[in-house]
RNA sequence: GCGGACGUGGCGGAACCGGUAGACGCUGCAGACUUAAAAUCUGCUUCCCGUAAGGGAGUGCGGGUUCAAAUCCCGCCGUCCGCACCA
């Protein structure tokens, strides 16, 4: 037999992914997203090489596989092994048609399970062709060929150099048919030939046994490799990019259909320009499982654009992520001849800040810039990078409720009784579950709609946002809900009170009041920062203690603004009633259109600060202090009070620490 | 197994660069108003000892660095999420 194996070798690019590296501030980026999408897509740089190959004789099997050190690999390798599913004319099938029992080892492997608990405790099973192929460096070394279950098609060529002392699963490999087991990776103590051990080692070293490559570094020696393949015309060093699970199709109505038209005749025909786009039928049965569209009684019978015969149409359709991935060019821009117009386009994005949940900041945002990155590339936009800045917020969640026997109840279903939970028809014992986001099969949802009518949106909008950090889990909780509504009330009561100065008459406007200025301007700041950061249920915070300062302060001219302000603060979140409560203390306009409060910075400093006495570290006393004071004097305040007199009980203090506007410590 | 994140009161969560842990909210308790209730208002609410003043402990656990650690370092434990033999 002659015939020629194609193989692989293969460096990790931990740090690559440069084509999809992005360039972009990833404002606000959650730093778990990264990696995950690292993990989504893969470079590595396999050199591809390709050696022929040959029936094994009975005396070179044992004795090449000791000289047989390949130099070729990146970590120069023994046996080559292929996967088994390698397509058509790869050599497995090409041995396995012709060898009986290769044919039923390759069947073997491929009647074993695929789900992920398979995979894991699979066996690695091999089979010995019997064949060799000759080292394209060394021509007299012949490798042994193997065709084993765990070489992944997928990866380069589907056919692998092995490198037993240095790779785990080769190693074990290896071990269990007896291959033999060479050392061509120093690892600073052992440069012997011989490798023994289970344990590969796969840390970093200098070639030894390996000819020519003795001696270089992995990286050094991966380079030379590829380029003497490359010299010699049988290699050549690449790159392989995967872009994990993305199923395009799918039988299922609800999706963008593909345009095509399958003929006996003319096989796959395109549906013509003029005929597009392609109107889904809406006198669909979803009653019944599988794809409605190929039930259709008549969507899908068309004639032939070529032959005119009888033909159908494609009923599977787009994943929704397809057009997802694209949307927001056509968003920017919506010519009526063409998906988009790249000028507007290229002038309107990137996005400035994509927020979704987390299973988005995953697949979707993959999707959609690789799909960016390929109209790039194809000279059809002018962006490479669809968003500017990224969030994933984190989902609503509720308890979840389990009846006696088993089924789920939902939220109305269920009420308390004391400390426990009981069902409301009968008031048999619930048990509460897990806190799960929301989802039908859980029934732990609950319906918008009548708490928006009995709070008012806005209620519910300022929860949400107050509760917990966007970026994680909201827990929906009716008193949680009641708190939100009560300071909307609050809210609406400080601008309706006549104390505020908001009405007409002008006497309660006159005074300051200069410590309500200053914490007025701190909240603006600090309102302004956090809602930067998507702080929300900080910027909430904050609001709550202004509106707190502001009812327990008496009239004046500085509350009358403050209240003015805080509408305006207020009015990203609640926007219903602000735009009320400006209306009603005669604001111009909407308090929408209304520019944000301005700063006034010299508010910002404080003219006073509070010192904490630290004795040993430990908080004994607090006094006040001019702002700026110096340090002797803190030092000498401090020593002044008497409880550190007290702690200190009459000893001398051995150190003091003075950390201005902040604190003393003494340490005793 | 690999990768990532997280761990702070009864709960959701604050705490800037290592500098007063528990802001703000929820819950709970007490009080005011009320014939009563709701609403509203006031106060308290990390735990332990104490009537109190005050004292002690405390940010998953164990060490370390530092005058000072929720925060930095080392080692564990736990929870959640993602991935699946990528040579």
């Amino acid at each position: 037999m002659s015939a020629t194996i194609r193989w692989a070798t293969c460096s990790p690019a931990s740090g690559g992914c440069k084509a999809m590296r992005c360039s972009t501030r990833w404002a606000g980026t959650p730093s778990a997203c990264r990696p995950k999408m690292r993990r989504w897509k893969r470079r590595s740089i396999p050199a591809n090489g390709r050696a022929p190959i040959s029936p094994r004789c009975a005396t070179s099997s044992s004795g090449s596989d000791s000289r047989s050190t390949g130099a070729a690999s990146s970590r120069p390798a023994n046996p080559i092994i292929t996967a088994t599913n390698r397509r058509c004319s790869s050599i497995s099938t090409r041995l396995a048609s012709s060898i009986a029992r290769a044919a039923q080892f390759v069947k073997q492997c491929q009647a074993g399970g695929t789900s992920a608990a398979d995979i894991e405790t699979a066996e690695k099973l091999g089979y010995d062709t019997g064949l060799t192929a000759r080292h394209p460096f060394e021509p007299e070394w012949e490798l042994p060929l193997y065709i084993a279950n765990f070489v992944l098609m997928d990866y380069g060529t589907g056919a692998i150099f092995g490198v037993p002392a240095h790779d785990q699963r080769d190693l074990d490999f290896a071990r269990k048919y007896g291959l033999p087991v060479r050392r061509v990776i120093a690892d600073g103590e052992e440069a012997d030939p011989e490798f023994a051990g289970g344990e590969a080692f796969s840390g970093d070293g200098a070639l030894v046994n390996s000819r020519f490559l003795d001696g270089m570094e992995i990286e050094t020696a991966k380079s030379a490799v590829i380029s003497r393949a490359e010299e010699e015309g049988w290699g050549e060093g690449t790159t392989v990019w995967r872009l994990r699970d993305w199923g395009v199709s799918r039988q299922r109505y609800w999706g963008t259909p593909i345009p095509m038209i399958h003929c006996a005749e003319c096989g796959a025909v395109p549906v013509p320009r003029d005929q597009l786009p392609i109107i889904l039928p809406e006198d669909v049965d979803f009653e019944t499982p599988g794809n409605p569209l190929d039930r259709h009684p008549d969507w899908k019978h068309v004639a032939c654009p070529q032959c005119g015969g009888e033909a159908e149409r494609e009923t599977d359709t787009l994943d929704t992520f397809v057009d997802s991935s694209w949307y927001f060019i056509r968003f920017a821009s919506q010519p009526g001849d063409k998906p988009f117009d790249a000028a507007a386009a290229d002038a309107w994005l990137p996005v400035g800040q994509y927020i979704g949940g987390v299973e988005h900041a995953i697949l979707h945002l993959l999707y959609a810039r690789f799909m960016t990155r390929a109209l790039n590339r194809m000279g059809r936009i002018g962006v490479k990078e669809p968003f500017a800045g990224l969030f994933t917020q984190g989902m609503v969640t509720h308890e979840t409720y389990e009846a006696g026997d088993g089924s789920w109840l939902s939220p109305d279903e269920v009420t308390r009784d004391g400390d426990d939970w009981v069902r409301v028809a009968d008031g048999s014992p619930v048990t509460p579950g897990r806190i799960e986001k929301m989802s039908k099969s859980k029934k732990n949802t609950v319906d918008p709609d009548p708490i928006v009518d009995q709070y008012g949106a806005d209620a519910v909008r300022w929860f949400m946002l107050s509760d917990s950090p966007p970026e994680r889990d909201l827990e929906w909780s009716e008193a949680g809900i009641e708190g939100a509504w009560r300071f909307v009330q609050r809210l609406w009561r400080l601008v309706a009170d006549d104390k505020s100065g908001t009405g007409p008459s002008t006497e309660l406007r006159t005074g300051e009041d200069a410590d309500l200025d200053r914490r007025l301007h701190r909240t603006i700041a600090g309102v302004a920062e956090d809602i930067e950061a998507l702080g929300f249920n900080k910027a909430v915070a904050k609001i709550h203690e202004l509106a707190n300062a502001i009812e327990k302060a008496e009239p004046s001219a500085s509350r009358a603004e403050a209240v003015r302000t805080l509408i305006r603060l207020v009015a990203p979140m609640v926007p219903h009633l602000a735009e009320e409560a400006w209306a009603k203390i005669g604001g111009e306009g909407l308090v929408a259109d209304a520019p944000w409060p301005e700063l006034d910075e010299s508010l910002l400093v404080e003219e006073e600060v509070t010192i904490a006495i630290q004795v040993n570290g430990k908080l004994r006393d607090t006094l006040t202090a001019a702002k700026g004071a110096s340090k002797p004097d803190l030092e000498k305040l401090a020593l002044a009070s008497e409880k550190v007199a007290r702690q200190l009980d009459g000893s001398a203090p051995k150190k003091v620490i003075v950390v201005p506007d902040r604190l003393v410590n003494i340490v005793a």
